[in-house]
DNA sequence: ATGTCACAGTCCCTGTGA
């Protein structure tokens, strides 16, 4: 079993990059954020005919999650059952696996609404973690706006005063990974960057200067059953890379 | 180097968000 999550920045101006990856890299899951179109342009048929159902919670041109699955797609839920009004949040059973697809708000500054706004955000979800089943496997996956430590941001330094660093969204994060999840591609490599966004301003892909940010939290009854995770670092070149590359897990069969 | 994308509307440029 494969699960990835990507932030795409536009299907539709990635569709075809990512029908491409989805053969390519044999994927059974992807979770998808940024999808920045609504469900009357999402490509459902096209998933069809490679074989994945397709669930997708829209918003007109911003925000926007799916998940895209071939091993089943049920009980799909939207956003957190509360009175969030944007498109950030879907879940679904797929193959006996509980996912979520998360776009965590970006936060824009430490002094703006936004910021809150994700704070709160990211206190939701951890709620969301916490009263899960006992004994579900889970899958938390998605762009979480957060480098949970500085091995997870090109340069610290440069960071200071900014979103994506400050101590309160770390902790919002680890908040969430004390309900018993794990960060599972740090959890497999824990001294290198992974580094999954790289800014498309300034040649930073080139010059190494990223951040992880895009986070696989897996239950930690999953964890006997991984394989490996890594970066589909491919996916930043090319032709019309999104900013955002690929995160995977590979797990045995349970 | 405030250096790139993608979107919608003001519609072939500009403002916004990332």
């Amino acid at each position: 079993m494969k699960v990835a999550t990507w932030n795409v920045n536009s299907l539709t101006a990635r569709r075809t990059r990512v029908e491409a990856y989805l053969l390519s890299e044999d994927l059974d899951i992807l979770l998808v954020q940024e999808t920045k179109q609504n469900d009357a342009k999402f490509p459902f048929e096209s998933l069809r005919e490679l074989g994945y159902e397709a669930a997708h919670y829209g918003q007109g041109q911003w925000n926007g999650v799916a998940i895209i699955s071939r091993v089943g797609l049920e009980e799909v839920t939207r956003g957190f059952g509360d009175d969030d009004p944007e498109a950030r949040c879907i879940g679904a059973i797929c193959g006996g696996l509980q996912v979520y697809s998360c776009y965590v708000p970006n936060g824009r500054a430490l002094d703006d609404p936004h910021y809150a706004y994700k704070l709160r955000w990211l206190a939701a979800l951890r709620d969301l973690v916490a009263r899960r089943p006992d004994g579900q496997r889970l899958i938390v996956g998605g762009d979480f706006n957060v480098a949970p430590s500085d091995l997870d941001c090109h340069d610290p330094s440069a960071f200071l005063g900014a979103t994506h660093v400050s101590e309160a969204e770390r902790t919002a994060v680890q908040e969430i990974i004390e309900m018993g999840v794990v960060d599972v591609t740090r959890h497999l490599h824990p001294d290198e960057p992974c580094f999954s966004w790289w800014d498309y301003r300034n040649g930073s892909f080139r010059r190494g200067c990223g951040l992880r940010i895009d986070l696989l939290l897996v239950s930690a009854n999953l964890l006997p059953s991984v394989r490996a995770s890594y970066v589909s670092r491919d996916q930043r070149k090319g032709e019309k890379p999104s900013d955002h590359a690929p995160v995977v897990v590979e797990l045995e069969p349970f």
